[in-house]
DNA sequence: TAACTTTAAATTGTCGACAATCGACTGGAC
DNA sequence: GTCCAGTCGATTGTCGACAATTTAAAGTTA
């Protein structure tokens, strides 16, 4: 009768959410320190389950604990970087080749509308409601790959580079305008890729995700090099 | 067994090095439950960094927490397994590639080395010996890929698949006689493996590593069934 | 003023205790 | 004998308190 019925319910779970939310809202500055009574404080609950869920987060990444001195908020070094996006195309590759054969029709449509609604708010003007559109199209195909693990290690990844790409913004003082044109271009890349994918052509597919990936990879560090400049001058 | 002395180092990095021991030492049965207090006791610590110490080990995959219900040691499907092995290959693939334009002299004198090692423990007709010789092949050769992200990848679903012969091991009643035609077959890949890094071959490196990690699984496969084999008739 | 010591506050690390939850066991009822 | 409800022991989840350590500040001396 119970059959593996897992509540979600644990606390810690919760707490990591919130965290994660903490993380990503940009309340907190690139390698500041997470101090954990004022979190468990804010949170209403104590330090246990805060550390437990520090800990958890630490070793997907985005938490650097320094014994004795507390968890900081990660900084990536241009060589980190560097490896962290060849590392990303290549799994982007991968996953693309992979799921070429295998990817369903639900998900080929799924993947046209997407594409359809970034066109859309492109066309408008919107910047905002890209982003999630975006990992979404990603997500599909890489799950889609169906190799669990494969998806697995890019959703960590991609989370890490997220999280670079809000300490670059930071740094370089919010702009995040001038993004239009390469919602155009990137959207016009999902369209070759969506193409591949629905011919069943894994190599083509997995070259055109693997230079995606890297011309983001481009679009970030120019965003590095903007933020570099600012912060030089300041 | 206590741990003996305080070390610089966090209290939680000493536990966590103690259950990677016992999980690896065999001392647990596949799924087993770790028992908190039981182990916090063994250690002679309280249990607050031996529960931080599951929570970062459940983020490696080793280990499974159920709420409410305590941390299991990590059961494998065979789907699971399959994807993992797919994965693991790919890795191997990339990383044989980067390596092949990279490795140093030094490298490729230790490959040698090791082979030769292998050679001549293979012909005594040594087998425990050989595994942390094989690992510390790939090691180097993976290190070389110049990528740490790549390289820790595939550190972590190294050690998955290690756990996971554990496994097999156990249910299979501890043969552990996978033979020495094994190691000689693959030493011979490794001879090959490193006349492609030798001659920066990557593609031939890649290749060749992709195979020899594929026959990893096969080999690994066949121990599953045997361990089938035997709980059936069980 | 600058460098070095000393002191104090803030923060992390660890612990034992209590509450919440789960699994096994008992004891009927049919 | 099987099923179900209730109980009990064992284990996990959470908390507040204390110890250890680090960081910041104050104080001292040249």
């Amino acid at each position: 009768m119970p059959l593996e019925f897992e509540r979600p319910q644990a606390l810690v779970e919760s707490v990591q959410e919130a965290l994660m939310n903490l993380i990503f809202s940009g309340e907190l500055n690139a390698g500041e320190r997470l101090n954990e009574a004022a979190i468990a404080q804010s949170l209403g609950v104590s330090r246990s389950p805060v550390r437990e869920a520090i800990r958890s987060l630490a070793q997907t990444g985005l938490i650097v604990i320094h014994p004795n001195r507390g968890a900081f908020l990660r900084v990536f070094s241009d060589d980190e970087i560097s490896e962290m996006y060849d590392f990303r195309c290549m799994l982007a590759r991968e996953a693309g080749a992979r799921a070429a054969t295998r990817i369903g029709a639900s998900d080929l449509a799924r993947l046209s509308e997407i594409i359809d609604d970034i066109e859309r708010i492109t066309t408008a003007g919107s910047v905002r409601e890209f982003f999630p559109l975006n990992i979404e199209f990603h997500r599909i195909i890489v799950v889609a790959s169906g190799n669990r693990r494969l998806a697995s290690s890019y959703f960590d990844i991609a989370r890490e580079h997220r999280l670079y790409r809000q300490y670059c913004l930071q740094l370089a003082g919010q702009p995040e305008q001038r993004g239009l044109a390469h919602q155009q271009t990137s959207n016009q890349e999902h369209r070759l890729i969506l193409a591949a994918l629905q011919n069943q052509d894994a190599q083509a597919a997995g070259e055109l995700l693997y230079q995606h990936d890297l011309s983001g990879q481009q679009r970030t560090g120019e965003l590095r090099m903007a933020a570099a400049a600012k912060t030089s001058v300041a």
